[in-house]
DNA sequence: CCCGGCGGCGAGAGCGCTCTCGCCGCGTGC
DNA sequence: GCACGCGGCGAGAGCGCTCTCGCCGCCGGG
């Protein structure tokens, strides 16, 4: 009792079922080749014995692993602590795990962390890895490029992606942007200001430049930079008031910048959206609902980006394609498409 | 180029070392018994080759992974959205890595995932798991055990953990409670009305446990069942101030039923704290910040509880503990203390 | 009726590592 | 000075699987 009992090998469900090694491991790996009456009688065995196939054996001699690493680049607090990692881990969870594939997740937070982790990609332990960095100054991407290891981004890279076929998935936040703004205008404000998410992240900068897409040549005074906290939107918001009290409308670089926004509104005694208009972005729940007024945000289907990131990191590792030639074959960046989530705000 | 350079073995830095497997891998591994100028060679051997061991190959016959599952069982949307789940992840994956051990990540959400699981668990690819299952009907756990696993739950399990040294780590729950209700009776409010969590779910049930210790005997008029959103909160406010228009306080089961609660009495005409204070608990940010007034609440070290529940794990797997006989060995639930935070609301 | 072909199955050689065992050389005790 | 012991190192046997190869039996064609 004490002794688990030993799980059974192959051998041993040969031997049950009366035939060599080799035809278990055609049945069970469901190649075709074994007539009727024997793979029944395989099938049983396995089911009586319980075999299981030992993965790591298995590793040993195809040399895949059936597993793909997930990599969240994080130092900061904050964006963790933000419901988008669990969604896209979910959708990328959902795709994976249809495909009969294990999510390893690799979180970093230093320089030292990126050490151990170019050491374990380098240590082929997975076949793949699917790595969310958003800062410009991250060494990750690297590390991870060198490793030689099918790779998808989650939001266009810095190094301008693209450019030697380097796959990501994003979201539309330039054009996301631009419809956020555009809704504004069709309010009939004209007077509009954005406060900038962090702009040394890809996603903030593309919502500047779908806001100026728009707004075409927008006094600088209009725009303030933030750093996608509440507490940035709301200092954001009291600067753009100092300058700008005429200002009738506000598109944040995000939901939580907004709800920072809203407090100093209040705090100035402007009413949104009768004096002030406000949209948002991300349609972070429960904090766009919870807002006072609930915000009128863009929407980014965040689980539909993990899917994706996972299927296109699959399709790279089916037998077919081309080991190193990864670029070529297939899109190499992904955007996917925003929708405007109308609430009270704006 | 198109070739990737084959990963050096074992065997070619024990020839480029000029001694024996054996001694590579007595380096590699860090056991001594290799004296010193041959240990330096074969060290430098390995960096020149950078050569990286092949897990498949040692787990093949160490029959270790080095691997821990981490299992979420939430088939509801809710609680994958907030923040909680990273931030566990987040204190796990410290843990892990600080002692090398990998995360692999399972998601799951009905029935058939359940038996997916329960395959790859017997499928031997870890060494132990943890498991966050909120839900008195879920099979999930069940099928962990019969795995024979050794496995740590996050949140005391519902089939009266302890009872057979079930491993868990859980917040104090019942006494965070108690110290929402005490601050609210500090405050002079005597009529106190509790909105409960969903109380299929063992954290529910522990804090209107610790609401009734300090409120002993409440009139059940001041308690009123949620689900742990926001709208059940809010539709639970209204409900209380239905029967009890008295009320002076209400302490909610967690911060997002709590906003709607904040929502509730705002639309009554109730303020927030002069006419009614309130208390949530989980100081889930940035909810609890945000509502207007920011929460009062309890505040459980989420993070802490992920180290903890790893470094419970890891104490397990170590050669040292008997295999099966988990119990005994230190104890069984381990629960963290929570403290309040004070902000506006109460 | 004989021969070639083909498809189903078994034999066996590894995949890269760990770990036991045994050998050998050195130091120590009498 | 000799036997004994002990510690350092190498040889070799697997761990459980996949996959190539070759054998064998069955079929069709000449």
């Amino acid at each position: 009792m004490s002794e688990s009992a030993p799980r059974p090998t192959l051998e041993a469900v040969a031997a049950r079922a009366g035939v060599s090694r080799a035809t278990v491991s055609r049945v069970v790996n469901g190649f075709d080749g074994v007539r009727e009456p024997l793979a029944e009688r395989v099938r049983r065995a396995v089911d009586e014995l319980g075999y299981v196939p030992n993965q790591a054996a298995r590793s040993l001699v195809t040399r895949r692993h059936d597993a793909v690493a997930v990599i969240v680049a994080e130092p900061e607090t904050r964006v963790f602590a933000d419901p988008f990692f669990a969604r896209q881990l979910r959708g990328i969870s959902k795709e994976l795990t249809a495909h009969d594939n294990q999510l390893v997740l690799l979180l970093t937070e230093d320089r030292d962390d990126h050490a151990r982790v170019a050491r374990y990609l380098a240590g082929g332990h997975v076949d793949g890895a699917l790595v969310f960095s958003l800062h410009i100054d991250d060494p990750l991407p690297g590390l991870i490029q060198r490793a030689g290891l099918p790779t998808v981004f989650g939001g266009r890279p810095h190094w301008n992606g693209g450019e030697d076929g380097v796959r990501y998935v994003d979201t539309d936040n330039r054009g996301g942007a631009r419809d956020a703004v555009r809704h504004l205008l069709s309010l009939g404000r004209s007077r509009i200001a954005h406060i900038t998410g962090a702009l040394d992240q890809t996603s903030a900068v593309d919502r500047l430049d779908g806001f100026r897409d728009v707004m075409a040549d927008p006094d600088p005074a209009l725009v303030e930079e933030g750093d996608f906290t509440a507490a940035s939107g709301e200092r954001a918001m009291r600067e753009l008031l100092g300058r700008r009290p005429d200002l009738e409308a506000v598109f944040a670089g995000n939901d939580l910048m907004a709800a920072g926004a809203l407090r100093a509104l209040r705090e100035h005694g402007r009413r949104v959206p009768d004096d002030v208009a406000v949209v948002g972005f991300d349609d972070m729940l429960p904090i766009a609902e919870q807002t006072e007024p609930p915000l009128t945000t863009v929407r980014q289907d965040i689980e539909e980006m993990g899917r994706l990131m996972a299927r296109l990191l699959l399709r790279d590792l089916e037998p077919g394609t081309a080991p190193d030639e990864t670029a070529g074959a297939g899109p190499s960046g992904v955007v996917l498409p925003v929708t405007l989530v109308r609430r009270a705000s704006a």
